[in-house]
DNA sequence: ATAGGGTTAG
């Protein structure tokens, strides 16, 4: 009825209440019901105002009602009105009113809060609960700071208070995020020796791990441990986590061979009991198989497994067909991309953003890049905001049809529509610029990301090297190739040579040498390859002084034999 | 009431 009378209704039933059932024995459990029925559907001001109402008569709201108030209004400042109302009726506050506490503090990014509020309720009469502990390890994980997350698990501890299945799930969780599987499966094995069996969460928790890691024995261990365990049975998202991995892995066979167990991931279930809940491979299942296969450059065989989900009656959805049209966009087959568009449109299934990016992705391999500036502004349009990608490949596409200007204006726009730019993206400017534009720009570009501590990532700097080595400019690719160093990136003896290999391909022998030097200074030996590439231009520069030279250091490095 | 879940784009 209250969700007939819908919100506003509280004044007339209240008037109702008041009128009809005054005199009557259980009026306290009737206003409390209309109370909490408001509160569960989620009409908060009606059951405030029965709250009122109720205060009016002396009539005290039960606990119940108050949690699922506090509950619904926890990510507001009219939860601490509800609490106080708790405290001031006297109703005795349960393990579970605190929780919701916590849980509203963290959800109001109130961190500090929740722990002062769940220390301050140390050793009264609702101790803080496991719950309240758990929420707050969770938040913890979740705003990256795994070790606040274990510092609150010891606490639970030193509180006399043991953690349960959840704790230790939330826990392994967030370790596992965080990088530190070797951790989190420890904290497995010390789970065990509490005598708390890890469940079926537990094991998908481990299992996404090593999937993440590319550790797919890993995750294959897990799988074993699963069967051999009475209590759980891999299920199908355990299987795809598997087949998945197999499959960006490019193992096809093995991912092949885990679908057949998996069919028959159900045959002998099936003989077994007709109505058993029978594992059938879902379409994220072969959505990962088609991206292994297209992946494997098969894509007929992709393709056929389309089919596939159509023999199983299952719909094959936005992913199923913007994988495959990538492959063939991969593969330069635009044509074959926008059947398989058609074909989505025809059935109504909606283009995602991934989509979308896909189809650009094709048009600017035709150099259609009007066409994808077009489907950009249909995106806006549709609400279906481009994100850092999108805009990299159109960004691209202008790059190389030498439009430096309309690259950089989608660069702004980016920034007007409040999209942080990813390191690709100034990748692929610098390179446009190299490539394209005036050497000079790129570099004055990398200074000013520098200044303003953008992110970047080594390609940055390598690009900018290669530009200065092609333009035979050696003291500059030497000045940035120091920078990259001194950025803190990984440099080995690969990145030298490769400046070395690209000197001497242009004969600039002079500057090979040059850094050549550099990179004796820096401390790096250099290998047999370095050598020969040097040897071979001074030949063909007819410098025979630099070709013994260069003899005399390379007996000097024990490297010249007969 | 608090935990986990799989697929696609540079």
């Amino acid at each position: 009825m209250l969700q007939e009378e819908g919100t506003g209704s509280a004044p007339l039933l209240c008037k109702l209440l008041f009128s009809s059932f005054k005199s009557w024995d259980s009026s306290n459990v009737v206003w409390d019901m209309l109370a909490f029925i408001y509160s569960r559907f989620g009409m908060v001001h009606d059951a405030l105002f029965v709250l009122v109402k109720m205060k009016e008569q002396n009539l005290r709201p039960s606990i119940q009602t108050y949690n699922s108030l506090l509950y619904n209004l926890r990510h507001t400042d009219i939860m601490w009105d509800v609490y106080n109302d708790i405290k001031d009726s006297g109703a005795p506050q349960s393990a579970r009113t605190s929780s919701i506490i916590v849980d509203g503090l963290c959800g109001q990014s109130r961190f500090q809060d929740a722990v002062f509020f769940l220390r301050q309720n140390d050793g009264k009469e609702f101790a803080p609960s496991v719950v309240s502990f758990n929420t707050i390890i969770s938040r913890s994980c979740k705003l990256g700071l795994a070790d606040v997350a274990k510092s609150f698990f010891c606490m639970m501890l030193k509180y006399g208070i043991l953690p349960d299945t959840y704790s230790y799930n939330i826990l392994i969780h967030g370790l596992i995020v965080a990088g530190s599987m070797e951790e989190a499966l420890e904290l497995t094995d010390d789970m065990e020796k509490q005598g708390l069996q890890p469940d079926m969460v537990t094991y998908k928790i481990i299992a996404k791990g090593f999937h993440l890691l590319s550790l797919m024995s890993g995750a294959r261990e897990i799988i074993q441990k699963m069967l051999t365990d009475e209590k759980v049975k891999p299920d199908l998202v355990t299987y795809t986590i598997l087949i998945c991995g197999h499959c960006q892995m490019g193992n096809i066979e093995e991912a092949l061979r885990l679908r057949r167990d998996l069919l028959s991931s159900e045959a002998v279930r099936l003989y077994k009991k007709l109505r058993d809940k029978a594992i059938t491979p879902s379409v994220v299942t072969f959505n990962s198989l088609i991206y292994g296969f297209c992946k494997n450059r098969k894509v007929v065989e992709a393709r056929r497994l389309l089919d596939t989900i159509k023999l199983h009656g299952l719909e094959p959805s936005a992913v199923t067909y913007t994988t495959l049209m990538n492959a063939y966009c991969e593969e330069g087959n635009i044509n074959k991309l926008h059947e398989l568009l058609l074909e989505m449109n025809l059935k109504g299934i909606e283009p995602t953003l991934v989509t979308y990016t896909v189809v650009i992705k094709g048009l600017c391999k035709q150099r259609k890049v009007e066409e994808s500036v077009q489907l950009l502004e249909d995106m806006h349009a549709k609400g279906l905001a481009p994100d850092q990608i999108t805009y990299n490949t159109i960004i691209q596409c202008f790059c190389k049809a030498k439009d430096m200007r309309k690259a950089f204006e989608l660069l702004d726009e980016m920034l007007i529509r409040n999209l942080e730019p990813t390191p690709a993206t100034y990748n692929i400017l610098i390179d446009g610029l190299c490539r394209y534009g005036d050497v000079k720009d790129a570099d004055c570009v990398l200074v000013s990301l520098q200044e303003r501590n953008i992110s970047l990532t080594k390609v940055a700097y390598t690009t900018m090297i290669k530009a200065h080595c092609v333009r035979g400019d050696a003291q500059r690719a030497v000045k940035v190739f120091h920078q990259m160093v001194e950025k803190g990136f990984e440099v080995s003896i690969k990145d030298y040579s490769a400046v070395i290999n690209r000197l001497c391909k242009r004969c600039l022998t002079n500057e090979a040498k040059y850094f050549f030097c550099i990179m004796l200074s820096d401390g790096v030996t250099p290998d047999q390859e370095i050598f020969e590439m040097m040897l071979n231009a001074f030949h063909r520069a007819g410098h025979v002084h630099s070709v013994f030279e260069l003899l005399a250091v390379m007996i000097k490095f024990g490297l010249l034999h007969d």
